[in-house]
DNA sequence: CTTCGATAAGACAGCGCTATCTTAAGAGGA
DNA sequence: TCCTCTTAAGATAGCGCTGTCTTATCGAAG
């Protein structure tokens, strides 16, 4: 059969199912990919032969021979974080039973790192590539330009043309807890942030342009540091933000980790959340919905930003017509006892 | 220069490069690849050729010619677990760094899903998979069998000849936590478990065990529900449990999600632990540290296994000499307060 | 009845790399 | 000096697919 039996891998080939059905091996070939061409009839017999023999297609070949892969490269700021599984879990839901392959790389929360994750997966030939926001080197954008390669964007908004973005709007979300603090009597009122990627900077500016417009802005009431988020850090941050201003009645986290830290730390100073201090904080993760006090929250869309991402780029894939360049998933303000 | 252009991907190939470094092709390739039969002078030559032109292996057309691509499978039970995401993320920053690809599939803790997994994974040649336990379909074990992948085995441990895993005794943490409670001065003692897998039932026949040995094994204090695990589900099992046997003095949860809410519904119902009740948790998840009270817990080498597995694969595919093929990198019970 | 265009099926070549076989060039011994 | 043996470099032939061009077939139009 084959001229040089050692280099073989053992599994069935389309030239075999091409025999078994009585096609050329071009014609098997188009059969399984669905194109329109083909006989239905033949289309069956492939179909079957293909069953009889157990074939599956060799991603390598494909990819050879078509310069242009199954894989949808997906590019996330950090795997640690709760936020990212959720997405990433709900991408794999939508493109793997579509016959693609997710690659993953997690660039760490650094742009070079992005950079270096760009060019080598542009290797494989990615058919698509999602992308977490929009701040990245001028070299990544050249490269993903020159390689053609269809983006979409997830997490943030933009007005641009020609973008493809799935998110919310970050800096909304900070203005709608600056207005419910506010709504809430709260005047003296802060930002606690770690972990500072653009996100989080424009979720601070929209809580702050909030409180400047209600004239209650105190730009020393923030917290900023650019460490990783954790909970043993949301406990330290309120701590210091405390011994610095006594008089602080309302805490905006950037994230739920930060504000449960901070909710177990009020718990052993015996301070009262939140009728002495508010907490508001960010994602809406899992536990916030039971912690004593309950969490006041901004739910976050990060599960249909997923699953509208991954579906944008199968339909731009598809070659489909997409009316809706940016897919605006909106967030909640999910209110609890603890503000 | 090509005979086709119009076929062409446009990125530099490897012929290319011997062309600069004025050698075959086929002395590039191994030079790229550090055959040793190559001469070092000739080996920078095309090496520095490989830069000027900002070369990068195609890995399909590797992988096709080869019939084995750079890339490892890891199949995991889940991603929604923080616990696997560790794990993944050590994996990565072994296997990475080191020019392979790394391919996750989440098989949702159901054995059919991980043999879909492993049939389409196979697809792409791995040149290795690292795998979750041993509870498997005989046609899983078949198919690796048949496809002769290096497989290295995470998370549990065994006695079986030619079997490389990585992991620790889930039985004798289970036991552990077991003769803690007992020193104590604990006797009304429970198991409280959700997202029945291999590894929490094992956790649970240690407890068990050890009870028994003491004598103080009451059967009926168990609450096993097979469904995932979360806070929520915490809160309502221990709920339960109180309800059903008021006279419990110690429960141990399978994880410390679990654990969590029910420190939350303890607090809610002014139930003193651990005076009353004491809560041991496993996994040590971060929030274990700072949640009032703090929670004691199993602290699991879940990042550990990621990076010993990953260094025990990349040893493998490298031909050395692995000495232990069976790594049982233990576990810590860390006690804190709610014991 | 011929011509033409549309459509379906096939032939062919090549994607970019590596396994394998072959050749060339030294090293060493008789 | 000749011959063998080792070792490095090269030539060749695919790996398993799909893009592209060609050919066959058929109905409609002239």
């Amino acid at each position: 059969m084959r001229k040089d039996p050692s280099r073989a891998t053992g599994r069935p080939t389309l030239a075999e199912v091409a025999r078994l059905a009585g096609v050329a091996q071009i014609t098997a070939s188009r059969a399984l990919r669905d194109v329109p061409t083909v006989d239905p009839g033949l289309v069956s017999k492939v179909r079957e032969a293909a069953n009889v023999l157990g074939y599956v297609p060799n991603p390598a070949a494909r990819t050879l021979a078509s310069a242009r892969s199954q894989s949808v490269v997906v590019l996330v700021p950090a795997l640690s974080n709760q936020l990212y599984i959720e997405t990433l879990e709900a991408i794999h839901s939508v493109l793997r039973p579509r016959g693609y392959e997710v690659l993953i790389g997690n660039f760490h929360y650094s742009r070079e790192e992005e950079e270096e994750l760009i060019r080598n997966y542009l290797a494989f030939q990615p058919c698509g590539i999602l992308l977490t926001g929009f701040d990245r080197t001028e070299a990544s954008l050249r490269l993903l330009e020159a390689n053609k390669v269809p983006c979409v964007h997830m997490m943030e908004l933009t007005q641009a043309e020609d973008v493809f973005c799935v998110g919310f709007s970050q800096e909304d979300a900070g203005a709608v807890v600056a207005r419910h603090l506010l709504a809430r009597g709260k005047r003296r009122l802060a930002y606690v942030a770690a972990q500072l990627d653009a996100r989080v900077l424009q979720r601070g500016e929209g809580f702050k342009r909030a409180l400047a417009e209600a004239g209650v802005l105190d730009p020393a009431l923030e917290i900023m540091v650019p460490e990783a988020s954790s909970v043993g850090l949301g406990g330290e941050l309120f701590g210091r933000l405390l011994r610095q201003h006594p008089d602080v009645d309302g805490i905006f986290f950037c994230n739920d980790d930060l504000a449960h830290g901070a909710i177990f730390e009020a718990q052993r100073q015996g301070i009262a959340v939140p009728d002495r201090i508010a907490f508001v904080g960010f994602n809406d993760l899992p536990m916030s919905a039971h912690i004593v006090p309950r969490l006041t929250s901004i739910r976050t869309p990060r599960e249909a930003v997923g699953k509208h991402a991954a579906r944008l780029m199968v339909a731009r894939l598809a070659g489909a017509e997409v009316p809706d360049r940016t897919v605006d998933l909106e967030f909640e303000l999910v209110v609890r006892e603890s503000s």
